[in-house]
DNA sequence: GTAAAATGATTAATCGTTTAACCAGTAAAA
DNA sequence: TTTTACTGGTTAAACGATTAATCATTTTAC
């Protein structure tokens, strides 16, 4: 900037108020400047404006369990926002560990995130940290910025194999303290209303309690009438129809099964797995938005109290909008119930 | 850092070199100072020591396809090597698209990167830039940093089928352009020598001409006498899996399907895949490695010349080592060939 | 006993940008 | 003509850390 003013002939102030459009001017004078600036290829130093202005420009993106195959889609849709607005995304991977996550959240503070985007998983707890927090979960958890409605998302899903004629369930999620699973479980159930007939299996619990390999047992469910099957998850939903088509049970015609996610493999699997799909790019646009202006908010108020203590107890930021609706995406893996007086037309009695 | 200093009665310097252990300071001023700034929770500035320094201590993540399934994996490795070595991971998302990608590079060097990370797909090309870049491709690549030895891995596979009585293959990659998959086929191809037939199929060619839902024609591959359908990617095995499946064939019985990456679902479908893991741990901390070394003697160098125009023409960063073994894994995807001579015992003629 | 060397700290400059405060002109208003 | 207001710019002080240069002391060496 310097290089700039003094080949310019002017102060390097007024090449700072020229390429920031802030000061005062000459309209020939900014056009000078900013024809030299690119002719020096001049990039702003983004350590001297931090240093300066006190903030960085960079978010914090913070995900418990990184290997969620989730991830890519968040990350993307995040970090499109975040340059949008004029930001940079760290990533802070804590691998699900409450202590690792609170290490990773520490070293996002002090690399001097402006911001934190969290993801979080269970019940975890953010401890108080002294930046704007967006928290990306379900609209049911208390400090939600902003989430997909898994609750209306697990109703649209329960009211399609419904329409289908499917009367008795089962529900495949993967683990009972996520917030997430039970509001999509809890969405489902709600639709289903009191006539029609269903279980839930977990299947952390299965894994820990019979191993890795573990079946579902799914064969059982099926031939106790069982001829809807809804997870939490793709992954779930993946295995399920896995499982059943090795046993040699015709997906959708015995068995509709349906995931959650819209997760990458969806859509190439045979049959192509009915699903719900989230608008990660318009929460992730939701949550920037808010921290950004929370970030500016923050900004205006610091510059009369200049004294960061009495702002400590602010939890996570507010957004207009906490809640995106799902879509419904039907595709193979779910049709019409076959009538429960029908025997199971296969004979497969395990 | 001035607070510090005025705290304890002695000058920032002394501060800076007591928190930093390079000046000379008596042991006992270092620990009445290291208390004192424990004490007022001193958070050392990046900002200021990045403007100061000329190294932010960040690390550009560029990811040409961020929605890649193995992203997790990826960005999980790195985040965690690069945590080690003291420096933060900021990410960037191309989407494919090359001037996106000129542009994200754009970005993350204006954020003052000190070093960047490419996952470069097909051709990319990296223009040419004013830090040290580590590329992870493959090693057949020139300029490659390190990476998995996808040739390796592919022979690996092939010699697992050849093993099983398999002669007849179908290879299943995505597209003729990208590296990778070519040194996975490769690899394969070179493990079968001349007396075993196989045949190459590109799923994205089979997309481009017939839509997204379109059936990769493996009934009739299986009919003519395929016994293994060799993959480049888990995603590709899992989609004939489930149309092997959906058609009623037997895996691994009639046919055995393999993948590669360990994909987070392989393990758990039915059959469980027979895949090729790759080390991304190791391959992380090869390239923060080789990245880190080159920023440091860059600074060295730097403090003698002083002129960053006259290093203008390197390259990539050079790691000691730059293939990393992968590891097959064997699940139940894949077994015994059945003979040749033996018709299709389903009768199954499409 | 004096020169040389090591010790432990300080000074002050510097990185690049922003911004409040100030100033010299010129134009409009009284 | 004097006062007021605006215009287009300059000055200089931050922001927080690092580090070469310097300076008293004290220790060691010959």
């Amino acid at each position: 900037m310097t290089q700039i003013a003094k080949a310019v002939g002017v102060s390097s102030a007024t090449v700072s108020n020229a390429l920031s459009g802030k000061g005062r001017v000459s309209p020939k004078l900014v056009d000078k400047i900013r024809a030299t600036a690119a002719e020096l290829g001049y990039v702003p130093s983004n350590a001297g404006r931090a240093l300066r202005t006190g903030r960085s420009n960079v978010l914090g993106l913070v995900l418990p369990d990184i290997s969620n195959p989730l991830f890519p889609q968040i990350a993307q849709a995040m970090e499109t926002a975040a340059s949008n607005a004029g930001y940079g995304i760290l990533i802070a991977d804590s691998r699900g560990d409450v202590s690792t996550q609170t290490h990773a959240i520490a070293r996002l503070i002090e690399r001097g995130v402006d911001g934190l985007i969290i993801i979080p998983r269970r019940g975890t707890r953010i401890g108080s940290v002294n930046c704007p927090v967006a928290m990306v979960d379900t609209p049911s958890t208390p400090g939600n910025t902003v989430s997909a409605d898994h609750w209306e998302g697990g109703e649209k899903i329960a009211r399609h194999l419904l329409d289908l004629g499917h009367q008795n369930f089962l529900f495949v999620g993967h683990d009972p303290a996520s917030n997430v699973q039970n509001d999509r479980i809890g969405g489902m159930k709600s639709a289903l209303g009191n006539t029609n007939h269903h279980q839930t299996i977990w299947v952390e619990t299965l894994v820990r309690e019979q191993g890795d390999k573990t079946s579902l047992g799914l064969i059982d469910h099926v031939n106790s009438g069982v001829t809807a099957i809804a997870t939490t998850s793709d992954l779930h939903a993946l295995r399920v129809l896995t499982e059943l088509q090795t046993a040699g049970i015709k997906v959708p015609d015995q068995v509709s099964v349906t995931g959650f996610d819209d997760l990458i493999f969806s859509s190439v699997v045979s049959p192509a797995l009915t699903t719900v799909h989230m608008n990660m790019t318009r929460i992730a646009e939701i949550a920037i938005a808010a921290l950004t202006d929370e970030i500016e908010a923050t900004k205006a108020h610091t510059q009369k109290i200049h004294d960061k203590n009495g702002t400590a107890d602010q939890q996570t930021v507010k957004a207009d909008t906490s809640k995106v609706s799902m879509e419904l995406m039907v595709r193979a893996s779910s049709g019409p119930a076959v009538s429960p007086a029908t025997p199971n037309p296969n004979g497969e009695t395990l």
